[in-house]
DNA sequence: CTAAACTTTCAGAATTTTCTGAAAGTTAGA
DNA sequence: TCTAACTTTCAGAAAATTCTGAAAGTTTAG
């Protein structure tokens, strides 16, 4: 199979950014090549459209398996095994990063918190404790967000970021229902959707 | 400079860490070792202290000057360059994103935006594009709220972390003050949503 | 059971990335 | 200016990663 020069230029330049993401060159294309196919595709056509060994194709699709990114199918009367992208394009992000957290982030908080149990033989070692614990505080926190950013349902979270409403919003108006009788205020009503108004300038 | 024992299993495992972040293991290490050392050290104490050549520590620091992670500084009567770290641990992990998705994030926008202004030649291509367009959508929308958070002071984000309000919770009250007035189910992005299931077999 | 059709494995080859250290470059002070 | 003290550069070596393809493994049909 020969790709089209427009869904070549995605594929390899997925290729080149998929490094970034935990897994090779190859597997990043494989990955593309199968979101953007509005067919299954089976293992010898991923080969040839990627111009790769059937062998690397083999370890690449385990490796997606392994990140839950794709699915098998079958057509019937047809024994190859067919792969398809396995949910939206949100979940697979959500996938990717839960993997990731699993695989780095997760020892890492482990590693500091054992560290963190030791007592400081001296000096340096107490500062360097003390810079471990905002790091380790920096990472729970932030994967705490995640997790929770991750839980809302997509549409939803979308909605509301196209709405304008950005982080910063929701806490003033949050604020101002801590800090206040709780009631609204007619200055967090009704807002049209004009995200443009608070970006920063540059 | 021998490493105590806790130190440096810390830094050995940013180096291992440290390539999922941009930088090779060695730069990684060198970034660990500063952070966690009360006073600033020149690049023969780092080569010394990692075991690792004058010249990739010269390489090294180069680099991470270039993530505006350290910074230079000199002590009276001596020649030599010292380095620490450059900022908080918050600023730390904000540049490291900001840098990242300028190197990586935008120009995969970019590409995305030329091909999605290309005519497609067929009901592949289309199809192409659609997925495309979606990641497109779901790239930018979350690199926006990254960089809301990151505007954030970072003691009123965590205070407001540690106050226990999740996003989930920030959004029921965002809602609950929309509510009455605005209609805020604005479908935005209007795309094909999950396409997966009306691909051939499954 | 066997053969055919397919998939997986893995040793070694190819490629890419990182590291070394000698040489070249820079700077400060006499 | 020159020299000593330091830093950077970069070609080639070393190490790590990725890829190939033949062989081994698996599954289904008959």
């Amino acid at each position: 199979m020969q790709l089209s020069p427009m869904i070549e230029s995605f594929v390899f330049h997925f290729g080149e950014m998929g490094s970034r993401w935990g897994f090779n060159r190859t597997v990043g294309q494989m990955y593309a090549l199968l979101v953007v196919s509005d067919k299954p595709l089976n293992a010898n056509q991923i080969a040839d459209a990627l111009n790769i060994s059937r062998g690397n194709v083999s370890m690449g699709l385990k490796e997606l398996q392994s990140w839950q990114l794709i699915q098998q199918s079958h057509i019937p009367g047809d024994r190859k095994d067919y792969f398809t992208p396995r949910g939206t394009i949100w979940e697979m992000a959500n996938r990717v990063f839960e993997e990731r957290r699993k695989r780095e982030v997760d020892p890492t908080l482990s590693m500091l918190r054992d560290i963190l149990l030791e007592a400081p033989a001296n000096d340096s070692e107490a500062y360097a404790q003390d810079r471990m614990r905002e790091i380790h505080d920096l990472l729970e926190t932030t994967t705490q967000w995640a997790s929770e950013l991750q839980r809302l349902n997509p549409d939803k979270l979308n909605t509301l970021m196209k709405l304008g409403a950005g982080v910063t919003r929701m806490m003033e108006i949050k604020e101002q229902l801590l800090g206040g009788s709780g009631k609204q205020t007619d200055k967090a009503t009704g807002q049209a959707p004009d995200n443009t108004s608070d970006r920063k300038s540059e």
